[in-house]
DNA sequence: GCTGTTATACTCGGATAGAAGATGTCCGAGTCTTAACGG
DNA sequence: CCGTTAAGACTCGGACATCTTCTATCCGAGTATAACAGC
């Protein structure tokens, strides 16, 4: 049971536009320099992010990608979705209708219950990542940092937006 | 971020050496059977419960798995991690140590914001799934079960035993 | 000087390879049973 | 009739293929920009 990398790097991306102007989009190529990530595959997931409404798109010169919505709507729980899709993590199937001792298809109208404990505890995951929002992981990455970081990242902000 | 199907296969076989009588141990064979599972990989799985501690094994005719300790005592988390492995869901790469804006290393003794949010997450799940024992799925299902189905249970289990 | 047009460069988007892990299968090592054999 | 012993069959254990998923990359489609020509 994991997460792909690719989750992490959503979500450091969407921190990192929470904190850029909302007026003005990032690129993807941007993007991917501020974390010395392969531009190309961040790009895929930017683009999942776009298709799950988290992120616009605008194409063209000085366009790029920013957040849908305020950075305080968007949980972690809905960018880990977005990348790495939207099934649940235990899928059941149904061994126990199978076998010499299989349970008869009308005893099986209520879920297995093996089943719906891997579902309560993927709930109470979901739960935590859909009370934390973009703009606390934002915070906590500001407050994090000493002013000589926050004056680099002013720089750079400028640069990327030239 | 999902399970793996050995993690279904392995909780469902508790749960049926849980019913099982616990002087007689159950073959691989006659455990993948019941299910109507691939014998060969169901073993695969069978081994990893073992080295994790978790199940008892005896060589030679008559031989098999049991559970090492009683069914109450042994969590759904448990035998996951056994099959799963142990390593934390969310794996934090350190991006925030990269690139032109990287944080200090003196910065980064705390653990990244995101990381931690994530673990917190994982363990909401984990202390769910902790609380859950092999003993509580084996009685749901035998409480799901009607009266046919129990016999038929007890017969292959006289049969398996032979 | 202003406006319309066109060429350009920059961006996203999906289609395309490669690597890693999960899934599935096989045969050898070990051991308990069992039955034959000798005392 | 009993103890010993050796063969046999059954079991686990790890080494060996196959396949899906994740990771990584490239080139084409689309658009705002900016230069440029005409008025």
């Amino acid at each position: 049971m994991r997460f792909g990398e690719g989750v992490e790097w959503g979500v450091h991306v969407c921190a990192l536009l929470a904190a850029a102007p909302p007026d003005r989009g990032l690129s993807a190529k941007a993007l991917a320099e501020f974390h010395e990530l392969p531009p190309a595959y961040l790009a895929k997931h930017l683009q999942a992010l776009a298709r799950a409404g988290l992120l616009t798109t605008s194409r063209g010169p000085r366009g790029g990608y920013r957040l849908a919505r305020p950075a305080g709507e968007i949980s972690l729980w809905e960018v880990a979705e977005a990348i790495e899709g939207s099934g649940p993590a235990f899928r059941c199937t149904e061994i126990r209708q199978r076998g010499p001792c299989a349970a008869s298809a009308k005893a099986c109208i209520r879920p297995c219950g093996i089943a719906a404990a891997f579902a309560a505890a993927e709930n109470a995951m979901r739960k935590v990542l859909e009370k934390i929002t973009i703009a606390d992981a934002a915070m906590q990455a500001a407050s994090a940092a000493d002013s000589r970081q926050m004056a680099a990242f002013r720089a750079w902000l400028v640069r990327a937006a030239t």
